[in-house]
DNA sequence: CGCTTGAGGTAACGATGTTTCCTATGGTAA
DNA sequence: TTACCATAGGAAACATCGTTACCTCAAGCG
C-alpha cells in the first residue's frame, strides 16, 4: 500500500515535470517563436537539466512530437463553445473560422503542426493519425449538412475543406494575401465552393461576401 | 578598356561564385534536405571559405531569400512547354498540375518556399511580391478563360486558386492525405470547385474524376 | 611607386543538441 | 534488515552550428 503510493507519486511527478516542460515549451514558442525553444532554456524555466527532455521525451524531437499532438488538440478546444449552435450549417462554419482563428492566434503553434523538415522534426504515422482524427468533429457536423452522406464522402469532403482552409491560413501567415479583409473573403469563399461543389446544402446569405 | 575588361571580369567572376553557391546550395538540399544546408558544407562544396556566403548574401538569411526567389522562379520553367497549349482551360489545368509536379518533384524547395519560422528567416515584403509576380501567367491564361473579368478579379480568383492548390499540395507532402489517387482527385476537385464558384467556363470533362 | 579598398581565408566565440559520467534515491532479493 | 541494483536526473564535455575579429593580399588610384 505504501508501496504502491510512493510508485504512484513518482509516476504522478514524472506526469507533472513532463506537463510543466511542455507547457512551459508551449509558452516559449508563443512568446519568442518557435527558434527560441532551446533545451537550456527550456529546463531554466521549469528548473531542471536538460538531460530531463531525454529521458522524458527522448530528446528535441520527441518533444516536437508531443508539441505536435497538443496543437492539435488545441484545436479542439472550441468545439464546447460551438456544439451549443442548433443549426448544422452554422455550426460547420463556426468550426471552420475556428480553426482559422487558432491559426491567427497562435501561429507558432500552427507552424509546429505544419512546419517543415528544417526543425529535423517529422511526426510518425500514429501522430499524423492523431492530427486526422481531430477533424472528427467537423466531419461529424457535416454528415449533419447532408443527410445520407457516406462516411467515405465525408471524409474526402473533410480532406478537401482542410486543404482549402489550411492553404488561406497558410497563406496569410505568410502574408501572400492582401490584408485581412481580402483574407476573410477568400476564407469564406472558398469555403462555399468547396461544400457546393459537393453538394452540401449551405445557404450562400449564411456567407456575407460582399461582390 | 584593360581596366574595363578586369573590372567586367571580376564582376563576372563575382556573378560566377554566387551562381556556384545558389545550385550547390540547391543540391545539397535537394540531396540530404533542408536541415542538411550549412555553410561549411556548402562552402567545403564550392571550395571557398564560409566567409564568401557573408560577403555575397550577407549570411545564412540572406542566402536563404536568394534560394527562395530562385525556387519561385523555378515554377516559371515550366511554362516554355505549356504555351504551345491551345485551350486556355486546358492551358490553365496544365499550369495548375505543373505547380503540384514542382511541389512534389522537388519537397525541400517547396519547403523553402513555404517553410516556417524555425529557419529563422522571413522573406522581406519585395521577396513576397516578387513570389506573387511568379503567378502572373497563371492569371493571364486565368482572363483568357473568361473574357471580361477585371484585374482585381483575377487577382482574387488566383489568390484562390492558389491557397487550394497550395493547402492540397501541403497535406499531401505532410502525408495528411490519404494515397496518390486520392490527392490527385482531391486537387482536381477543389480546382474546379473554386473556378465553378467564380463563374469560370470550364468543361467539367476536361478533368477526369471517377466519382 | 606608395596607399587604400575590399574580397576572402583562418581561427576563435557563443550557442545549440547530444552524450558521457556520476550521484543519489527508491525498489528488490537474501 | 541489509546489501545490491536499476533508474532519474545533474554537471560537464563534445561536435557542430552561425557568426565575427583579424589578417592577407591583390587590384585600382594619385
Amino acid at each position: 500500500m505504501a508501496v504502491f503510493d510512493a510508485r504512484q507519486q513518482r509516476a504522478e511527478m514524472r506526469q507533472d515535470l513532463r506537463a510543466a516542460l511542455l507547457s512551459a515549451a508551449a509558452r516559449i514558442i508563443s512568446e519568442d517563436g518557435l527558434g527560441a525553444l532551446t533545451l537550456r532554456r527550456l529546463a531554466e524555466r521549469v528548473n531542471v537539466s536538460t538531460k530531463a527532455v531525454y529521458t522524458l521525451f527522448g530528446g528535441k524531437e520527441g518533444l516536437l512530437e508531443a508539441l505536435y499532438l497538443d496543437a492539435f488538440d488545441g484545436l479542439e478546444v472550441f468545439a464546447p463553445e460551438i456544439t451549443a449552435i442548433a443549426s448544422p450549417q452554422e455550426r460547420l462554419l463556426a468550426l471552420a473560422r475556428s480553426y482559422r482563428t487558432y491559426a491567427l492566434d497562435w501561429p507558432d503553434r500552427y507552424a509546429v503542426m505544419f512546419g517543415d523538415a528544417a526543425t529535423g522534426f517529422s511526426p510518425s504515422a500514429e501522430s499524423r493519425r492523431h492530427a486526422w482524427n481531430t477533424t472528427r468533429p467537423m466531419r461529424h457536423t457535416l454528415m449533419e449538412c447532408k443527410p445520407g452522406m457516406s462516411a467515405e464522402e465525408a471524409d474526402f469532403v473533410m480532406r478537401a475543406m482542410w486543404a482549402t482552409m489550411h492553404g488561406v491560413v497558410s497563406l496569410e501567415l505568410r502574408q501572400l494575401i492582401g490584408g485581412r479583409e481580402m483574407a476573410d473573403r477568400l476564407f469564406d469563399e472558398t469555403l462555399i465552393a468547396v461544400l457546393n461543389h459537393f453538394a452540401v446544402p449551405f445557404p450562400a446569405d449564411l456567407v456575407k461576401v460582399p461582390r
